[in-house]
RNA sequence: CGGGGCGUAGCGCAGCCCGGCUAGCGCGCUUGGUUCGGGACCAAGAGGUCGGGGGUUCGAAUCCCCCCGCCCCGACCA
């Protein structure tokens, strides 16, 4: 491509409106232009990379048997009535004012709805299928460019499994490839364990890039034996141990004490004695949870301890109407009305303080055994950065990630709702066991570029750049330079390599800083000193090397450094 | 949806507080000329519903009200 017939508007200056490198440099590069919030149009720079980006995806999910589909973006409503994710996805659900129609935000409707009407034996399992397509999401707030956007590309496969052995393989196999996809991206990445949410199943993980610029916090051990989502992540904490010969509660006035701070200072004793009371709203049902002294409770932890769709903390007036106290002064003794759940961290522990459910009250000496009746003991802390990590050897460290792939152990809970059943060899009717894998095809693209930018701009690696080569004439001016580099860019071309040619009538310092910009692998040169003794320049982006090539042995040594 | 910021030429911004000549600057763009190894120089130009609507005023980019859009923080994120 000639850069004088190209349409790739560079811009010099940062735009206003972009925080993060890869948004910045995207649209700097004249890869992508905003429409609206989270909306982006891909430009023909930009859009190569896109399609290199799908086809290495394309072309590792081929390589386990997975089968690409073309699905529709408009779905009937009703699917997703039956599945009742209208309500689960909520206003994030784009939905056509003049049709029962939405935009779908994921596929597990319309492929559950295929496999029902055609996978009817176990003979017909086990199933692979993919799409790579544009999903549609009303995200409250898009930011940070393409990381999250309200349009965008993403891969999604499901697995169609007669078991859940089978579907383990699937899983692993979908595991595998996402190594490969984004090894052969040039990324970073790693993996961590995650929340299965509310869709049930029996485990995902996440593929992880650590940034600044993430929206998801995770916990690292730093001999990287262990990963995991802050949602779920765990340490190695003491529990309370049981103390002495059970003495007998008795009330303790603790005026203006609120926090577990001053409570600690008020009583002089140890946090770990105290038993802090939160109480939330777990679909409507009111619920007491125990926390040891300051431990920050892990709201997606509680979700999945009470198995509730949704929590959130209660409101002061409702709290004082149930335990006749306001917060601070609540505890678990003699409360009735609602469930009460704690930290494994209490595990049937005594000795402790919490609140008396009378304002500026709380009780000593509470035994857990003995004084309360408690639901259940469920991880609930959030881990906190130098915190033990699990394998006890090492500490925790705590970073912001990107998520950019998540595989998912689905089950049955699309085919249960959807009767997506299947004949077994003794003639049995059973639901299709099922996966789900997401990839974020323009997550892949910014996060390549948040991990692979200098100063000058982008430095693309060769499996995903636009172009192989950024083929420069120093200067227009030279007949010599100009034959030579017309010649070098025929030749590069017959070599099957994709090459960027600045044939602009402009300034060698503007085609520099462009090429720069723009991160070619290899920026090929030719100046006018150098081609008279025979020379080309090769610039490797990367490290910023510069190697003076006779024109002879360019396009070898060209190859070469591609290879 | 809560909090904050912003909206003036394609891009980046000044002007607004304290209303007043023809609304400015840099970059980019057009034409001509000079330049040609790190975003060149000279000259001449084009380009604006000052986000939109309403109001106050002799007079509004500037003051008041309403709306829209974008960005950031938070909430949210199967």
């Amino acid at each position: 491509m000639r850069l004088s017939k190209s349409f790739i508007p560079t811009v010099k200056e940062t735009p206003n409106d972009a925080i993060i490198p890869s948004h910045q440099l995207m649209i700097r590069a004249g890869m992508i232009r905003l429409l609206g919030a989270g909306i982006y149009s891909w430009l023909p720079l930009g859009y190569r990379v896109m399609k290199k980006v799908s086809n290495i995806v394309r072309e590792e999910m081929d390589a386990i048997g997975g089968q690409e589909f073309h699905l529709p973006a408009l779905n009937p409503i009703e699917i997703w009535e039956e599945t009742g994710r209208v309500k689960a996805f909520g206003d994030s659900l784009f939905q056509i004012k003049n049709r029962p129609l939405v935009l779908a935000p994921t596929h597990e409707e319309i492929i559950c709805w295929i496999a029902k009407n055609h996978i009817e034996s176990y003979k017909d399992m086990p199933q692979i299928w993919y799409q790579i397509q544009t999903k549609f999401r009303n995200e409250p707030r898009p930011r940070s460019g393409v990381l999250r956007g309200r349009q965008f590309l993403m891969k999604d496969s499901y697995t169609l499994d007669t078991s859940w052995e089978a579907l383990d393989t699937s899983y692993d196999l979908h595991a595998e490839a996402y190594k490969k996809i984004f090894t052969r991206c040039g990324l970073k990445f790693f993996i961590v364990g995650a929340s299965s949410g509310a869709m049930g199943g029996t485990g995902s993980q996440e593929f992880m890039l650590e940034s600044e610029s993430g929206e998801d916090t995770l916990a690292l051990a730093e001999d990287g034996s262990y990963a995991a989502n802050l949602e779920i992540a765990t340490s190695l904490m003491p529990e309370a141990a049981r103390v002495g010969d059970g003495k007998a509660i008795t009330e303790v006035h603790t005026p203006n004490v609120k926090t577990i701070d001053e409570l600690a200072e008020f009583l002089k004793v140890d946090r770990s004695i105290l038993a802090k009371s939160v109480v939330y709203w777990a679909d409507e049902n009111p619920v007491l949870v125990l926390m040891m002294g300051n431990d920050e409770l892990n709201e997606a932890k509680l979700q999945a301890a009470v198995g509730a769709t949704w929590v959130r903390p209660i409101e002061d007036e409702k709290l004082r109407e149930l335990t006749g106290a306001d917060g601070g002064s609540i505890g678990p003794v003699g409360l009735k009305g609602m469930k009460i759940i704690a930290d494994k961290r209490l595990e049937g522990a005594n000795g402790l303080v919490s609140g008396a459910n009378k304002n500026d009250y709380h009780l000593m000496n509470i035994d857990l055994q003995r004084d309360c009746n408690i639901d259940g003991y469920f991880d609930l802390r959030t881990v906190q950065a130098g915190e033990t990590a699990p394998n006890g050897k090492c500490k925790l460290r705590i970073v912001k990630g990107i998520e950019l792939g998540h595989i998912f152990k689905l089950g049955t809970k699309y085919s249960d709702a959807l009767k997506a059943t299947f004949l077994g060899e003794n003639g049995e009717a059973k639901p299709i066991i099922m996966g789900s894998y997401g990839i974020g095809i323009e997550r892949i693209i910014a996060c390549h570029i948040e991990q692979n930018h200098d100063g000058n701009g982008i430095i693309w690696d060769k499996a995903i750049a636009p172009y192989q080569i950024h083929l420069i004439a120093v200067s227009m001016k030279s007949q010599d330079v100009i034959q030579t580099t017309e010649h070098l860019y025929d030749e590069i071309q017959q070599q099957k390599l994709e090459v960027l040619f600045d044939d602009r009538q402009t300034s060698p310092g503007f085609k520099f800083k462009d090429a720069d910009l723009l991160g070619m692998p290899l920026q090929v040169i030719v100046g006018e000193k150098n081609l008279a003794n025979g020379n080309v320049e090769i610039k490797i982006r990367k490290s910023g090397e510069r190697l003076l090539i006779p024109l002879g042995q360019a396009i070898g040594k060209i190859k070469e450094l591609l290879a």
